[in-house]
DNA sequence: GCTTCATGTAACTTAATTAGTTACGATTTA
DNA sequence: TAAATCGTAACTAATTAAGTTACATGAAGC
């Protein structure tokens, strides 16, 4: 798991998760899909679980499942669930009292406030479904493909 | 300077240069404002005078200018020109072959570029004038105020 | 010309962050 | 009770970005 891509890497997981929605997967097993380790993936998705997205089962036979359907689930609630900023950029005051510092960050704050809302709101109209049905469409083009050979 | 505060520290010094249109001013005083060093000044903001935001020179008297008029200047450029990344997620392949990992650099991508685009947009229509103007509001606040203390 | 002041930039050091790893306790099932 | 599994703390390693030092280059003033 390289820097940086802990949504796309969660998203990975994620919908191997939907793909298999009765079977428990294991860290273990989760793990092996982003290239890491088990420790890493109960850590990155130690959140979701907070907020419901999987819920997760010690013990034999224990493992990892979706909380709701992949209809329910969107990447706006994963990515806030991953504690991931949308924007990279940061407004903190670094020379208290300098009033060009104090303008330049209300006019970026306004910014970041505002385009934060619209990532989420973009972010909140894809769901998990959606990423298992761009899979599903890919795994049937593969099979028509090797079928045509 | 803070980590990730290139953009906001990068502004804040384009605002001062702004207030002193006619004035080089060297990256030694430019680290002050900052509260950093000269070499990181002339690294952060070398992207800029590639850019034509800026343009320096050396010797006696010498320093740092605008390239133009702080209105024709947007954030989007100055963005641009500290090669910013406006989104912090990557969607670089880890798993090559793997059906569920391009349905979601697939989906991710897709939304990075929209997104990046929107960005992109909104910050082109903020510019180093809004800036500076918004500090002179602040500045002629504080100065009636303290005369009418 | 020589000195001074400034940028340009390479090379190195330091600090911060994050992934990876090890270890072990807690919990569940068989 | 044994085996499987998560939860989590503590440590290590890798990566990145800032900070620093050093010096070459170029411009201005004397």
């Amino acid at each position: 798991m390289k820097r940086n891509s802990r949504l796309s890497s969660t998203l990975h997981i994620l919908v191997h998760m939907a793909e298999k929605p009765e079977q428990a997967l294991t860290s273990e097993q989760l793990a092996t899909f982003i290239h890491t380790n088990p420790v890493v993936v109960r850590r990155t998705i130690a959140g979701l679980r907070d907020a419901g997205i999987v819920t997760s089962s010690r013990g034999h036979g224990g493992g990892w499942l979706l909380g709701s359907a992949p209809e329910s689930i969107s990447l706006a609630e994963i990515s806030a669930a991953l504690g991931e900023t949308l924007l990279p950029f940061s407004t903190e005051p670094e020379s208290p009292g300098c009033l060009v510092e104090q303008a330049v960050i209300a006019v970026l704050d306004d910014f970041r406030v505002a385009a934060e809302k619209l990532l989420a709101e973009k972010l909140s109209r894809i769901t998990l479904a959606d990423l298992t049905a761009d899979f599903r469409r890919r795994y049937d083009l593969i099979g028509v493909s090797s079928h045509a050979l």
